[in-house]
DNA sequence: AGAAACACTCTCGCTCAGCGAGATACTAGA
DNA sequence: TCTAGTATCTCGCTGAGCGAGAGTGTTTCT
């Protein structure tokens, strides 16, 4: 193994492109993972937090239900979770006037403010390295990103 | 907002794929979950086996105090991870001849095909598709993918 | 309108992953 | 040999998440 050339070249930078996409997503993780221990969140919460920030920006409600659903837990880990949430100023819970069994969740400035000081740095970091592809380079990265997205798709549906 | 021309175009670009980033790891860590989920495997358990592995095929010895460092784990929550992998017959703990302290970790056979039952199949996924990548397109895709890294390990650091 | 069926959230009791502290087993240096 | 140091494991605890089921409010059917 190694190196070789020939016919094998291509599948060779293949597997080292996708052993490198592994370890970035492990890096991801990492520091998603040393970023909810400073803020005495679980990864859990994180996750719920980048949910809940998406989803206000993109102006959609968000119950318990719902969250709970995104997350893969069941009604009692989700109220828990909620309860973490607004026990630590990030979230409100207010009941919807339309329907009155319902519970919104609504994000607090303050969540914003740490979801922007987390992501915030490490998204324009990205956008500065990325300042040295140019278009047809930066067209190439999201063809491979779409391609990668594709076959996780399939294969977590398959 | 959306696709405007001019100055601010490839920052756009930059941060489309910024988010398509962090989809796709989105869409992996929920593959995982799912694998994991139906193999009787924690998160932990799995990312504990995928660094077994890496160690094995890289020909490095691991013990229980490495596995634990890799994986933030303190001694006790370590010993416990490994009773699983132990109780479930993914690994064997092994005393070193040479410095009886030591246990080493062994992968039986069944992981390395559990493994490969798990990863086999989406890399393959991932090499065919990026079969339609030539040469050229490849290396960017690389460059990509470092300089995110990059960006990232920087972020853990700093 | 009244009652049954349904939807959404929360409570209770439990299991188990991971932590802190410390015990145990072995090695290396004075 | 005695002491310091390293690797692993044990014990008791905290807390996330689960299953079951209890409210509470809403829709549908007669």
């Amino acid at each position: 193994m190694g190196t070789e050339q020939g016919s094998t070249g291509a599948v060779d930078s293949s597997m080292r492109l996708v052993h490198l996409l592994r370890a970035l997503t492990v890096e991801l993780d990492l520091l998603g993972g040393e970023f909810a221990n400073v803020n005495g969140l679980h990864p859990t919460d994180l996750r719920a937090l980048i949910h809940l920030l998406d989803a206000a920006r993109a102006g959609i409600e968000v119950t318990p239900g719902r969250l709970g659903e995104q997350l893969r837990l069941n009604s009692a880990g989700t109220t828990a979770l909620v309860d973490r949430l607004e026990r630590l100023g990030h979230i409100r819970r207010v009941r919807d006037t339309r329907d009155r069994r319902r519970v919104l969740l609504v994000v607090e400035e303050g969540a914003m403010e740490l979801g922007q000081s987390f992501f915030g740095p490490l998204i324009n970091g990205m956008v500065a390295v990325l300042g040295d592809f140019d278009a047809a380079e930066l067209a190439v990265a999201r063809r491979f990103l779409l391609a990668m997205t594709q076959v996780v798709t399939a294969a977590r549906e398959g």
